[in-house]
DNA sequence: TGCAAATCGCACCGATCAGTTCGATTTGCA
DNA sequence: TGCAAATCGAACTGATCGGTGCGATTTGCA
């Protein structure tokens, strides 16, 4: 798999010379290359070579830092996985009305899922979900499926604290989700929408899931 | 196995001489033992020879009868796209409550988007999205999107009769069909649940998809 | 500066695959 | 039955691509 260097480098090792295909600079220069290839072409049509003269090194030093060209994939996937999501939970740490938080959640959660990047590393995942069936569960897994928890976990305070009632709340958080991205997202994946939806469409997307939402689950006291 | 003879053609229309590349019995030979191939193993990895070994005719006659492994595809797609949803707009005829109509109509399009066949569809036309631009957004507007302009319809005709009130009534439809699949397609997309959601797991999701409808939309006198 | 290690550059291998060619064989109408 | 057209079958083409091997070159520490 992945070279991850459990080598402990000394601090005089550390500033200057590194072992083959440890030097963690050339490594991330291999990955943004690689990412640029993949995102432009996809996963087949990337060639190695592309990939190289994009990064900027040579054949034999990627297969020193990867063994493979799904390796490598693999690698970049997991890496943008955890970036996207990033500030995703702190948003559910407000204290502002459910209204409020759900409004800033949905359109987080849609601009990522919608943004060109992601719809093309879905597509790039999704077309080899076949080849790489561990692949597309762990991304998934850590996407999408890691804010819906994050959400049923939100959910389920408001529930305990009465703001929200809520039987199957799970669902309830898949519900939202997909209500965020409801006229959006398929589109974006398919083609058929070939440009980032706007400010606007997600504003007009998500204020009408959750006033869905809370319609459907509100307590009518907010 | 190879062999599908039992075609539904008459003795006169089988019985008759076509020309190169014109027998459409033979062309719907190839096109089952293709449409196998491509369901198993994706379009890259569904060779020609393949194909012909599965339809049991010869590469030669494959060639006669479409231009190239893409042509033979887009084939495929158009026919399925069509025979899928074949009965999804008898549903929205019915007299019955829009509850009752909502929960079969999205019933059926749970059935039918996280059927094995169409998941693996879907799949593949993403991953050649890129390569293949027009047929991803054709597939997505003869499939999902003619369904979701049907349910338009439906939706109008009873917002005019005072049955339901709905500002956005297009959103409004993308919403329940997004809604109806919410917890089930995305997962079954991204690999992470490989069998298929059963009756129970859909009426669950479908009868959630259309209380939520019915709070957000209904007029109170359903 | 010298030396060893890391990297480079490029030819090369082996395999795959879409699509072509063409002679052999089958099919079905007259 | 004869003949022409449709199909078969199998070799072949041309190109692509992932991955390897190895000598040349650069890098950075001693």
């Amino acid at each position: 798999m992945t070279e991850q260097d459990n080598s402990p480098f000394s601090d005089a090792e550390r500033a200057n010379r590194h072992g083959a295909g440890c030097d963690p600079a050339k490594r991330n220069q291999i990955m943004v290359g690689a990412k640029r290839a993949f995102m432009e072409r996809g996963f087949d049509a990337a060639g190695v070579n592309d990939i190289c003269q994009i990064a900027g090194i040579s054949k034999s030093t990627l297969y020193v830092y990867f063994d493979s060209k799904e390796d490598l994939f693999e690698a970049i996937i997991e890496q943008e996985r955890d970036r996207l999501f990033l500030g995703m939970a702190e948003i559910l740490q407000s204290g502002d009305t459910p209204e409020k938080v759900l409004f800033q959640f949905g359109t987080k959660i849609a601009e990522i899922i919608c943004s060109p990047e992601v719809v093309q590393a879905q597509r790039i995942i999704i077309g080899i979900a076949d080849r790489m069936p561990e692949l597309g569960a762990r991304f998934f897994s850590g996407g999408a499926m890691r804010a819906q928890v994050d959400l049923t976990n939100y959910l389920k305070r408001k529930v305990a604290t009465g703001h929200l009632a809520i039987s199957d709340i799970p669902l309830a958080a898949a519900q939202f989700i997909e209500l965020s991205i409801a006229p959006l997202w398929k589109p974006r994946l398919f083609g058929k929408m070939s440009t980032l939806p706007s400010d606007h469409d997600i504003e007009i997307s998500v204020s009408s899931a959750v006033a869905m939402f809370v319609a459907a689950y509100g307590n009518g006291t907010t």
